[in-house]
DNA sequence: TCTATTCATGAATCGACTT
DNA sequence: TAAGTCGATTCATGAATAG
C-alpha cells in the first residue's frame, strides 16, 4: 500500500514559497488510519484542519417513513464503536495526531451531532485546545422526525478550537461582515444540505458516501479561518468536500482517507476544479428572508394570553385560545388555521387574517400581533 | 436557616391529587446547595427539570470576561486541568441528585454555552442519562462581538435528556405542531432575550440577576415535556422564570436557590401570577390519545354497510366489505390494515387512511367516518 | 416549452398495547 | 417476557414525469 498518493490533483493550487513545493505531501489523499497516515507529515505544518469524524450514531432496528419506505440510514462499519470509553480513545488519540501537526496559531474546526459532539468538545478541553466558538449549521432541509417523538433535529454543531489559548488564529472578521451584508458574521449559520448535482452519486445512482458535506459549510470555514496558499487538512477526507473547496479557493490541501472507493471519488471530483481568480467567487448565502413567526409565539411572548377570544372580523364565528397555541371552538380544535377552516365550513383558511382579536375599541387580525414580534426581533 | 420556606405562591395552582396537597416542597423555593437541598425531596417524584447552572463554579471569572480581556490568571496546564475536574466534580453531583429525585420517564432539560456545555453532555451520557434532543436556542438580538475576534456567539445550547434509553418521556408532540402552524417543532428556537418589563431590576434599575432566562424559552419547554399538575423542578432557580411559567401553566413547581436575593425577587414575582383556568390549559392531543374506535364500529353503528366497497385514494385498489368487519380485496382477505399492505405489496399499511369510500361527490378517507362516531360519543 | 404533479430522499440514537 | 397486533407518522427540495 502506498502511503502517499499523487492524485491528479497533487499540483498545489498556489505554493507560497519554495519550501512548500518540495513537500509531496501538499495536495494529496494519504490512504490510512487518521493516526498512522498524519504521522508522514512535519509537525506544525497545516494552517486550519477541518474534521467530520463519525458520529457514532447508535441506531436502533430500521426506520421507515410514514409511506412505508425505508430510511437509508448511516450504518457504516466506521460508524460503530463498542462504547463510549472506546470512541473517547479513539478521539483523543486524532485529536492528539492533529494537534502535533497544526501550527502554534492553527484553528481546527470539528463537526458532529448531539450523539458525539459533546465528547469531543470536553476532550478538546481536556488536551489543552481553547474553544473560540461553537457554530450552528442548521439546515433548511433536515429529515424529518418520522415518528413524532422528538424534536426535528435540525441542525448540526462545529467547534472552533485553536491550539491554545495564547494562540491569536487567522480570522477575516471583515471579510466575513461584508459578505454578511455588513453585519458581523453570527454563530448560527444557515445553509441547505448537500443535495442535487453536488451530491456525487454512483453508477447506480447512489449516493457515493453517506453524510457528505455542503461545500458551501467549507466555503465559510476556509474564508474564515484561512488565507490563500494556507495548508488545510481534513483528516477524515471522504469525498472531499474539503479539497474540492481548498482547490477553488486557493488552499493547499492534505487529506487522510481509509476507504479506496471515497479516495477514488474524491480525486476525480478534485480534479475536475479550477482555482478560481478568489474575487469572482461567490459565497453560498444564508437566507435573510423573512422569518416565520408561528402563533405560539404570541403565547411565548405574552402578546396573547391563553384563554383570550378570537372573533372572525365581524364577531359571527369565536374560538378561545389555550395554553399549547391551539384554538377550541366548540368542538373543534386545532391550529388557527385548521379551525378558521372548520367553523366556516371551508377546506383551508388563513388563520392569521381570519382571526381578530379586541383590543379596547379596535378588532385587528392577530396578523397585526405578529408584526409586532417581528419589529422587536428586528430592534 | 430554613430549609422550606413557605412563600406567597404556597399554594400549588392545579395539585391533582390529595397526596400532592400534603407534599410541603411543591410550589416552594428550598434555600440552599442544590445537592443538600435535594435531599429533602422524595425519590422519583419529579416529572421535568430545567436546570440553568452556573458555567464557571471554580473558574473564576475568566471565562467569561465580555470583552475578552487578557486574564492574569493561571494557565498552566496543571491548573487548567484541576479547575474542569471541579467543574466536572459539581456537575456529576448535581446531576445525580436530580437523576434521583427525577420520575423514571421524566425529562431533564439543561441549558448551557460551549464554555460548559460539552462537560456537562459528556458527563450526562457517563451517568447513564439518554439525550433526545440537542436544542438550540438562537437569540434574535444577542451582543455583538467587540473585538471582531470570534463569530457573533449568538445561541446556547439546551440538551433534553432522560434517565435511560428505555425512558417513555412526555412529549406533547401535536400540541407544538399546531403552535407552530401545523409542522413539526424543530430543535432551533428562535426567540430574543429577556429584556424591557420582563426583566426583573432592583430600585436602582439595575438587574436582578445577570442571566435571567426569557419567559418563553421556559413556556416552550413546558409545554413540550410537561402535562398540567406535573412537578417541574428547577435546581438552579434564580430569579425563578421557571417557577412562574409553571404556575403560569398550571404546573406545580420547586426551586432551589443559594442567594436570598433571588429567592426574595422569585417569591414576589411569582406571587402576582395567575394560573391559567383548566380548559386552557388543555393540550392539544394526537391521535393516539383518543378512544380508540375498531373498524367494526363503522359496520355497528351502520355508517358503513356489509358489501360496501372502498378504494384507495387514486381508486386504484379496491376491496369489498364484510359483514365481520374484514376485506375482501381478490384473494386477499383480512383487517382494513393486512388488507391494504397486501394489495400494495408492502410490509405495513394504515387501513384508516389508505382506504377511501365514496360518497356523492367526494371520496373520503375511513378514518373520516371513525371522526364522525367520536363527536357523536363526545355528545 | 411551460406548468402541474408526483416522486425520491437527507448523519435518525424515532411504538404502544394485548396476550 | 416475548411475541403478536394495531395503527400512527414527514418537510424541504430537486428531479422526473405528466399534461
Amino acid at each position: 500500500m502506498r502511503v502517499l498518493r499523487t492524485g491528479v490533483s497533487a499540483v498545489a493550487p498556489l505554493p507560497p514559497s519554495e519550501l512548500q513545493a518540495q513537500q509531496a505531501w501538499l495536495n494529496t489523499i494519504i490512504k490510512g488510519d487518521c493516526v498512522a497516515a498524519l504521522e508522514k507529515l512535519p509537525s506544525k505544518s497545516v494552517d486550519l484542519v477541518f474534521a467530520d469524524p463519525p458520529y457514532n450514531l447508535q441506531l436502533g432496528g430500521d426506520l421507515h417513513r410514514p409511506d412505508h419506505s425505508k430510511v437509508d440510514a448511516c450504518d457504516d462499519h466506521w460508524d460503530q464503536f463498542a462504547s463510549f470509553e472506546a470512541y473517547d480513545a479513539f478521539t483523543r488519540a486524532w485529536l492528539l495526531a492533529v494537534r502535533r501537526v497544526m501550527k502554534p496559531d492553527g484553528s481546527l474546526y470539528v463537526i458532529g451531532s448531539y450523539h458525539n459532539i459533546f465528547r469531543v468538545g470536553a476532550i478538546l478541553q481536556d488536551l489543552g485546545f481553547w474553544i473560540m466558538n461553537d457554530i450552528i449549521w442548521l439546515k433548511s432541509n433536515p429529515m424529518p422526525n418520522f415518528r413524532g417523538k422528538r424534536f426535528t433535529n435540525a441542525h448540526e454543531t462545529i467547534i472552533w478550537a485553536t491550539k491554545s489559548k495564547d494562540a491569536k488564529p487567522t480570522f477575516n472578521y471583515d471579510a466575513l461582515k461584508t459578505f454578511n451584508d455588513d453585519l458581523q458574521m453570527r454563530s448560527d449559520w444557515h445553509l441547505p444540505l448537500c443535495t442535487g448535482a453536488e451530491r456525487l452519486k454512483d453508477d447506480g445512482g447512489q449516493k457515493v458516501h453517506p453524510t457528505q458535506k455542503p461545500e458551501s459549510l467549507l466555503y465559510r470555514v476556509l474564508t474564515a479561518s484561512s488565507k490563500p496558499g494556507d495548508v488545510v487538512l481534513d483528516p477524515f477526507f471522504g469525498t472531499g468536500t474539503t479539497g474540492a473547496v481548498a482547490k477553488k479557493l486557493g488552499r493547499n490541501y492534505v487529506g487522510v482517507e481509509r476507504e479506496q472507493a471515497y479516495i477514488d471519488a474524491a480525486e476525480a471530483r478534485i480534479g475536475e476544479i479550477e482555482t478560481g481568480d478568489a474575487s469572482t467567487l461567490e459565497m453560498q448565502k444564508g437566507k435573510r428572508s423573512e422569518r416565520r413567526i408561528p402563533f405560539g409565539s404570541l403565547l411565548e411572548t405574552g402578546v396573547l394570553k391563553p384563554g383570550a377570544k378570537l372573533t372572525c372580523s365581524k364577531g359571527r364565528y369565536y374560538a378561545i385560545v389555550r395554553a399549547d397555541g391551539s384554538l377550541k371552538s366548540g368542538d373543534h380544535t386545532g391550529s388557527i388555521h385548521k379551525v378558521g377552516a372548520l367553523v366556516q365550513g371551508q377546506q383551508a383558511c388563513n388563520g392569521w387574517t381570519f382571526w381578530h382579536i379586541d383590543t379596547g375599541q379596535v378588532r385587528k387580525p392577530i396578523d397585526d400581533l405578529r408584526q409586532e414580534i417581528r419589529s422587536r426581533l428586528h430592534t
